[in-house]
DNA sequence: AGCAACATTGACAACGTGGTCAAACGTCGC
DNA sequence: GCGACGTTTGACCACGTTGTCAATGTTGCT
């Protein structure tokens, strides 16, 4: 007997029963013992149900990370994701859009937020990896992730999610940025806006540049040069923003709109113009859409990406490699959708009927 | 060499590079590779350097899981959560709590949603002990937890977070609803209030449970009959809510005030409370704050929780277990606060300043 | 030189499980 | 009664790692 024969009262640390416990108490081989945890066909009635017998009476449970080091594909059946905040919208409507894929492989998901920090990301990676994930699915925040290269050419399939690979080739799943701030300001601009302020997120992040990009490429649409006063960089606190907006707003020429490229920053210039009651003669477009925009007075304008969208499609393209599936590493450009609300409908001084 | 020496091009499946390949490059055992991958004294200099070496040109990464396997104290460095939905504001605040914490001891999380399924929890908490994760974090869904009495005999640190555990002992960490709702309640009293509905969610849920005793013990401290047409249960979704909400409003006797026990809830009955436009003379106050709750009007007045405190406690709890720290399984509560903002404190038929 | 004390090293086994393969058993047909 | 065949079973080892312990090499001391 390998356990103390105490039926009563537990011990006070009993150690878990193993699949050799089985076999003993079922007076089988171990071997036979996995076979019927397993349900393995080949084994007698008999023998079946003896060890079935002893697994509940030992309330046997196996130890699948033992086996994943014995059988043949190795897989740990967990799959990793590298997320900017698991506590932030966008970061957890991924994780959840990943775990409804991944469940209904029985497959579970470790996730850790990297906050910008490329060291953090690399940690992560580090242990996702160190831990046998099956596959990673990450949204960068290092300037370059070549070091993630042997991993995908050891055949972890990898997907990158909301910012493109750097120094690596990899699936990728993106959010149609340039397109979306694009058609913020021609909808500003069609509500006769030409004084548009641009409000971007860290300057490191892939997205923000696209996102100004977008800007600068519509506003040239339509023969406006971009004034570099009423571009304001790396807000990634919801107060930074509202300090930039209020300070624009102090401005000598402000600016009678505003496209706000990131979450948080939306929100920063919504404060700043609801202290400077400006919210209503204004107009305001953000990125990306979060709970209750349009409970707010005026109801805000947002280009919405869909989280849960690149989540499954990030999901299915690790599973499908998972699968054998090959191909070349493809991006995936999910669009976003202008959801006019209010805010951003506000007429300017160039509307067409005023 | 066990691998196929091809330095420039990697091959389609290369296979991940083990100790023992480290050894063999090194000229070493591979319990001398393990040492110096450890760091572990008593190496000479020279194999110290011969190893990093190699482990250098093999890029070698330590499978963890195997060495948890042999290791004598058996830890994975892995927590499971076990929470609502990972992608909703509470459970995220709560899980991000947890990382914040294990990351410090460089413990990961697997973390999954339950989604008020009693199946879907039993299955996470098989998932995750097979998957031997070193302790658990539970937000119960079922109606009875006895199921995981073995893995706390086993030694297993399991923490309940929001909700109590029935059928087995084991630390909890809970929010005071009895007295949150109670709080909430006499501040609509105070505000000239007894017309007062309750909202609330599943009936099946102890947190739902509790706020309804403690709505029920302030009215009658205040000598108020609850009226069983102005509670309503049962509501999970936003929508639910709202036509509750719309049904109570259209009743023969409409409630002055709200006392809103949930999230979705609270933001379902703003909406109709909107549709009607009655969001300006009766009163709401909500279990549970929410972001943009002060920036709604009127703000949201609410008895906001601390999830991110309570998921740090959590994690606390665990760790101290872990550490080996024993101690007879303790209920902590973590109190309430009620954030006036506006929504509360419109004045009722009774208000002693009209 | 001789021996003890210490530092370094590797052989071996084991963690819990499953793949491989041969042994043991029974069954059938002739 | 014998060989061929199919079924059931378990012995053995390996997965990648590390704990144990004995073997080897080195140093210092008398």
């Amino acid at each position: 007997m390998h356990h103390d024969a105490d039926d009563t009262t537990a011990a006070a640390t009993t150690t878990r029963p193993t699949l050799r416990d089985v076999a003993v108490l079922a007076r089988v081989s171990p071997k036979t013992a996995s076979r019927v945890v397993n349900g393995e066909p080949g084994v007698s009635p008999a023998k079946v149900s003896a060890v079935q017998r002893a697994v509940a009476q030992l309330k046997y449970r196996p130890n699948f990370t033992a086996s994943t080091l014995r059988r043949a594909n190795g897989r740990t059946a967990a799959i990793g994701a590298v997320l900017e905040d698991v506590a932030n919208p966008f970061s957890s409507a991924l994780h959840r859009a990943l775990e409804d894929v991944a469940r209904e492989r029985n497959v579970m998901i470790f996730a850790g937020s990297v906050d910008e920090d490329p060291l953090r990301e690399r940690a992560l990676v580090q242990a996702f990896t160190s831990r046998q994930a099956d596959a990673l699915v990450v949204v960068p925040a290092s300037a370059d992730q070549a070091y993630l290269g042997q991993e995908i050419a050891a055949g972890t399939p990898v997907v990158f999610v909301d910012r493109p690979p750097v120094g690596v080739r990899a699936d990728a799943v993106l959010a149609d940025n340039r397109a979306g701030a694009a058609a913020a300001v021609h909808h500003l601009v069609a509500h006769g806006h030409r004084d548009i302020a641009f409000l971007g997120d860290l300057g490191t992040i892939a997205t923000a540049q696209q996102r100004l990009q977008g800007y600068k490429e519509a506003l040239s649409d339509h023969g406006i040069r971009p004034d570099p006063d009423h571009i304001a960089h790396d807000l990634h606190t919801e107060d930074s923003a509202r300090q930039a907006t209020l300070r624009l707003a102090a401005g000598p020429k402000p600016p009678t709109a505003y496209f706000t490229a990131q979450n948080l920053v939306t929100i920063g210039a919504i404060r700043a113009l609801r202290e400077l009651d400006h919210h209503h003669r204004v107009a305001l477009v953000g990125f990306d859409d979060f709970p209750l925009a349009d409970l707010l007075q005026p109801a805000v304008t947002v280009v919405a990406q869909d989280p849960f969208m690149m989540g499954r499609l990030a999901a299915e393209l690790v599973f499908r490699r998972l699968d054998g599936e090959r191909w070349e590493p493809t991006v995936h450009v999910v669009p976003t959708r202008l959801i006019p609300r209010g805010s951003g409908e506000t007429p300017g001084p160039h509307a067409s009927r005023p």
